[in-house]
DNA sequence: CGCTTACTTGACATTGGTCAATTATGGTGG
DNA sequence: CCACCATAATTGACCAATGTCAAGTAAGCG
């Protein structure tokens, strides 16, 4: 609920090459052509501060982002102020996709941590399909999994009860950081506060705390300063009735 | 919870040329060579009848499917039978894409009515991102509308109340059927059970009834025979505190 | 030290769930 | 046309999960 909207960019900024995302096995690697275009597609990085608002729903924004660093979270709010956060965003992840297609965005973003992104212009997406098959075939692939999470998220808030809703959502966030945990920090805690949790699962905050606490004293979880660390995923996953997908290769741009 | 698994295909089918959904404003048209490769993607149609399972969750298709007529709907289930219903297909809708992209069903899709489906080769979507950045970019743009119609479920699903959902749920079938009325069927009842309802808000039956009864005693809907009918949708929009996306041009494959 | 933000906890209120019985409604075979 | 059956919708009584309120405690930070 904060108001924060902040942001700056950078002038010098990691050149494709050398995009640390390459260094991580799950993500598919470029040719050289694909490469070159997504050197001229990427105009710039943005920094954002943890609590930023990065793009707003309703706004029409001239960039697409690919996050390189930090946590977000994508979230919807109604007029009276109740939030649904509908996903993370995590290193890998493209941010604004939705709205470039459909000329406005649908849901806020913001950073959960400092967040690095590329900025692509919107522009050039248009060179991208008519180009790039592979690339666009990525993005269709991207968007597709997307809406496979959010059919997870949906069965889990509209059929699973509090305790088996938080244990998938904490595994869900588990396992997707370790999958590119360098890149979110040195250690796998999950930066996320119980009001988060709340948002995310449709529980109010009061019932959020009294669920995890059962899970923290069945040592499954770890929940300390703020931070929340998985300490049993198998437990995790035996509550929630969930097994979260095998990781295949998958694309970034 | 039905175990019925049917569907005929057609030997002779409709050509793509005399497409009944190009009759509809809010589909965008093809120009001649996209429409000679849709001809050739076409290879054939499936009729499916009502209660019957088109695709199968954790089942590899070898197809693609676009909604001619009827109305279906996609659901997960937890292995204790809980049912989440995701969302619902009509005429122009994919059908399988996610699966398509991603090797494997993660949900599975029921005939709420007889429906018509055109049948696409799998095989030839590589042709289609090779050979037609207008389709290719289309197919995104389908995933990523189904995206956002996904989040505005999930909002409903965490923060609103019964009756809200309610609302919310019947205006948005109402005015998704209104836009291609004709090929649904003469009238503009939505043809669902307070089953269906239940399922798809995360509710019970029992409660879901009183709750729809409300909406009747208010005559903003009526509930007659199986069938829905909305009567009222400002009513239901000022409760749900939702208005329906403008319908802007869409594409279909 | 004094804020502020997050987290905890108990008491109580309410929404929505479960159970069980009853009433439509539509289709079928005789 | 009727008796019968299955499915869907209704309703009331009672119960449980989750929400709200309120009053803490804990931790981080200028």
């Amino acid at each position: 609920m904060t108001g924060k909207t902040n942001g700056k960019v950078k002038t010098a900024w990691t050149p494709c090459t050398r995009c640390p995302l390459k260094k991580f096995e799950i993500f598919r690697s470029f040719d050289e052509k694909e490469l070159d275009f997504v050197k001229r597609f990427k105009t710039g990085e943005l920094i954002s501060d943890r609590g930023s608002t990065v793009l707003v729903e309703g706004s029409h924004s001239a960039h697409l982002y690919t996050l390189l660093s930090g946590w977000g979270f994508r979230y919807k709010m109604l007029d009276d102020g109740r939030r649904q956060i509908l996903n993370y965003v995590l290193p890998g992840d493209m941010i604004g996709l939705q709205g470039t297609l459909m000329g406005e965005m649908q849901h806020s973003i913001e950073a959960l941590t400092p967040m690095i992104m590329c900025v692509f212009e919107r522009e050039r997406l248009s060179e991208l399909f008519r180009s790039f098959p592979s690339l666009s075939y990525d993005l269709t692939w991207i968007a597709a999994r997307e809406e496979s999470i959010l059919d997870e998220h949906l069965l889990s808030v509209g059929q699973r009860n509090a305790l088996e809703r938080s244990a998938y959502l904490l595994l869900f966030l588990h396992k997707r950081a370790k999958a590119v945990r360098a890149l979110v920090s040195s250690n796998t805690a999950i930066p996320i506060t119980q009001q988060h949790v709340a948002d995310t699962l449709g529980l109010s905050v009061v019932h959020t705390n009294k669920t995890l606490r059962k899970l923290v004293s069945r040592d499954l979880i770890e929940w300390t300063g703020g931070q929340c660390k998985v300490r049993d995923e198998n437990g995790l996953s035996t509550i929630a009735n969930w097994a979260p997908p095998s990781t295949t290769d998958r694309p970034y741009i």
